[in-house]
DNA sequence: ATTGATTTGTTCGTATGTATT
DNA sequence: TAATACATACGAACAAATCAA
């Protein structure tokens, strides 16, 4: 499996797919590709929302959705773990 | 004045009388039967949404209606308090 | 012990697009 | 046409936690 690198996946806000649910994929990407490993943390939102040009609250979205899944895990003050 | 308990009042998507007019007195009725005080917080938005099955889109008006009135102020990153 | 920067979660106001009535 | 209702999206603000200087 390679590695995903920024900007490879980009977001279609004329897409009839919701943007948050495009950020869920474009960050379960980053993970099933091993960009970043388990117990790693991800970008932070700002870094996130700055790169896919898309709205702080979009990511939290995505985000919350991943965690609900499980898929990532949060620490209040430092970030987004992958589990 | 007794305790309005939640889901005392439930709204009527299928009455005559829009959704958002029906959540004015809903919250109407949280503040004038004591339940939330003068100086505190009502439920977020999200909450009151999820709670009485109507969308974020639909308490928000609800809200401004009230707000215009004077009876509930807002500050913005913590919630509506009551006047 | 304090301060400042970073981070997340949560909060609300506003705007847009779509569907329904 | 207009009002209603929902989902989405953005922007901004606040509190709390973390960390480093």
């Amino acid at each position: 499996m390679g590695c995903l690198r920024w900007g490879a996946v980009t977001i279609d806000h004329d897409a009839g797919e919701p943007v948050w649910q495009q950020m869920v994929r474009v960050i379960r990407d980053m993970i099933t590709s091993g960009e970043v490993p388990k117990g790693k943390l991800l970008p932070s939102v700002r870094t996130l929302a700055q790169r896919y040009e898309v709205s702080d609250g979009t990511v939290k979205h995505a985000l919350a959705e991943l965690r609900q899944e499980g898929l990532v895990e949060t620490v209040n003050g430092r970030g987004v773990y992958v589990r």
